[in-house]
DNA sequence: CATAAAATGTTGACTCCGTCAACACTCACG
DNA sequence: CGTGAGTGTTGACGGAGTCAACATTTTATG
């Protein structure tokens, strides 16, 4: 079981009957996969001839293709929640504005990563129950929405409830907008089309979750 | 090209060569898959197969699987509008009342027709551009929110700006919900909890696209 | 160290899918 | 009647997911 830190690594050339490690290598081939050349062109078969190994060979590390999706997604939730916690750090002490963009790094991600985007939230992946670290990955992610939001309360900035809840309409405010963009539901999607509408959204929002005012 | 209204249409037992309305019958058959058997079993020969043709029969009707695909979905979006026009028959002056109904009438549709709305919105379809009859019924839809939406500015319910745009954030709010439930991201969706979310996401929205206050 | 067991990779097969070319049947119209 | 357009069938191709049987390598055990 143990790798083998000293030896080549490169698929195709490797001179040793195993690979090495093959579960990372088939993790990078799919993602390589989905970042060039879209969601559907991520087969099990493709993966295994980028990682230089036989069809079957991926069966060893997992169950079925759901399984490697499942691994893509949650590869993709972690990048996510890096992206959105570095988009926080220019707003300390400014809980509104860590919301904000929040949101705004949301959209973003899902513009900059469309097809990586499609894989975290498709149907192959639906069944969360089965992949526990994608679960968690996910959970993780709206744990942010949640927590900016609790600080918003504190501070006045944000209307009382159940912050999860409250973080829900939040999360499908930025996320519907993701998927529509995404499908192409609002047109074309020049860049700049996409910063105003995030902006109308995320301010949309921002009214309809700040305090109660009279 | 014209149809034999007086033959049987019967499509195992036909007796004829010819089907006499073989489109119908595979569009037939293929949102009787999508319903009962998911997005994912809705394949070009099982449709042939439920309407008792052969595998390369629907070619004559459908350019390819996507064409297919995209039918289903002008359908679903056509339902999906008629659903919300229904909906907001009770609230005959009342544009706020209309509003809600609508974003509340979309998340019922997703969650009661969950394969339908994912072939709507899912990759295959997202080229609208190749099929506008598919493109038209989408903007219906929209249309029916923009259309509220300009009501209760006028009744000064809705604060101003591009109706479409504010349209826009509304459908994301509900369209995001809609996704995040059908892909089990918000937990089990027991009925109850989606109406409570449903209502919390509008709540949030009329409050985000309402009059300004001071 | 020897050798059995576990892990991992390969080969070849099966079924299903989308799609196409070649062919067959039917019908409307001259 | 016959001919061509429309429509359905057959058979095939390549690619996909998956599995069983086999091969090789690593690890554990006496």
């Amino acid at each position: 079981m143990r790798k083998r830190p000293g030896r080549p690594r490169s698929a195709r050339g490797r001179k040793s009957y195993h690979h090495g490690d093959l579960r990372r290598a088939l993790l990078e081939a799919a993602r390589e996969l989905v970042q060039t050349a879209g969601a559907e062109a991520l087969t099990l078969r493709a993966a295994a001839r980028l990682a230089g190994v036989s069809q079957a060979a991926p069966y060893r590390h997992f169950a079925d293709k759901r399984a490697l999706l499942a691994a893509v997604a949650e590869e993709g939730f972690r990048a996510l929640t890096e992206t959105m916690r570095r988009a926080t750090v220019a707003h300390a002490g400014d809980p509104l504005g860590r919301f904000r963009a929040l949101g705004l790094s949301y959209v973003g991600f899902a513009v900059s990563h469309p097809a990586h985007f499609r894989v975290m939230f498709g149907r192959e992946t639906a069944d969360k129950a089965a992949h526990p670290g994608l679960r968690d990955a996910a959970e993780e992610t709206l744990g942010l929405l949640v927590g900016a939001l609790t600080d918003c309360q504190r501070a006045g900035l944000a209307r009382p409830g159940d912050p999860a809840e409250l973080a829900v309409s939040a999360w499908a405010a930025v996320h519907g907008l993701s998927a529509l963009l995404l499908d192409g539901q609002l047109g074309t999607a020049a860049p700049e089309r996409v910063e105003q509408l995030a902006q109308c959204v995320t301010a949309s929002l921002f009214l309809g979750l700040g305090p109660e005012r009279a």
